[in-house]
DNA sequence: ATGGTGGCACCGCCA
């Protein structure tokens, strides 16, 4: 089993690096965040024409996620809110007897603002999903663009970025709460040194020849999990095609 | 050097 996440930054401007993506890697499940389309201008046909199935739930402009996947995933889910906001940030679904939850958790802006206190509060209203659908014998992966990295080693600068929002310790407080006993990060299973990332802010071009970069596109896992899992990297590839986005792939393979 | 890019929308917002 074969499962990967990419923050797509629009999935109509990414459509070719994806498509090219699925093509060379075959994976079971692909999760999208930052899919930017309507449900009714998603590039559904595209997928389809190609292979995939696909479901999404997105909105106008930002936001937006979707699974691609060979087979067609059950009980999709496309209504859970944790922070009341009324955007499309989560989406659920099965495979077999895995649970997956798919999150493009909100970015927060600034430490003051409101949009800071809707990620304090989207990652507390995910317990309530949690509850609902999984505990420490569910085999269940909870990926996506989390906008945390969990710790010091997880970003390039730590010591600048100490109260940026992707690295606030109240941020990071919130992820560790919604995380538990329940959630093991599967990257850190595998790999313990730093230097490396899977977003790199295009604001600044030299970021990603310097991997001056952040790791805040994870995939969790349960115990069952942790089991199952045989191996789990970064794919820096698509970074070197055309029109790439921030982020890059995160991949795992499970027996 | 206190800037810069990119997507989508529209005359700014979000990352």
């Amino acid at each position: 089993m074969k499962i990967a996440t990419f923050n797509a930054n629009s999935v109509r401007s990414r459509l070719p690096i994806v498509l090219k993506w699925l093509a060379d890697e075959r994976p079971d499940v692909l999760a999208l965040q930052e899919t930017k389309v309507t449900d009714d201008q998603f590039p559904r046909a595209d997928f389809e024409n190609a292979g995939w199935r696909v479901v999404f739930r997105g909105q106008k402009s930002y936001n937006g996620v979707a699974f691609v996947s060979k087979e067609p995933l059950t009980d999709v889910d496309t209504s859970w809110d944790p922070s009341g906001s009324g955007e499309a940030r989560v989406i659920t679904a099965r495979l077999k007897d895995w649970f997956l939850i798919n999150t493009y958790v909100p970015q927060g802006f600034e430490p003051d603002s409101p949009k800071f206190q809707n990620k304090l509060k989207f990652y507390a209203g995910l317990k309530d999903l949690f509850a609902r659908h999984v505990s420490a014998k569910t085999p269940a992966l909870w990926m996506g663009d989390l906008n945390v990295a969990p710790t010091e080693i997880d970003l390039n600068d730590p010591v600048r970025n100490a109260e940026h929002v992707c690295f606030h310790p109240k941020a990071r407080a919130a992820y560790e709460a919604a995380r538990g006993d329940l959630w093991t990060d599967l990257f850190r299973e595998k790999e313990k040194g730093p230097c490396h990332y899977t977003y790199w802010d295009y604001m600044i071009p030299a970021n990603f020849p310097r991997n001056r970069g952040w790791r805040i596109d994870l995939m969790l896992g349960t115990p069952p999990a942790v089991q199952r899992l045989q191996k789990i990297w970064i794919d820096k590839a698509p970074r070197g095609w055309e029109k790439p986005s921030d982020h890059t792939f995160l991949v795992a393979e499970f027996h």
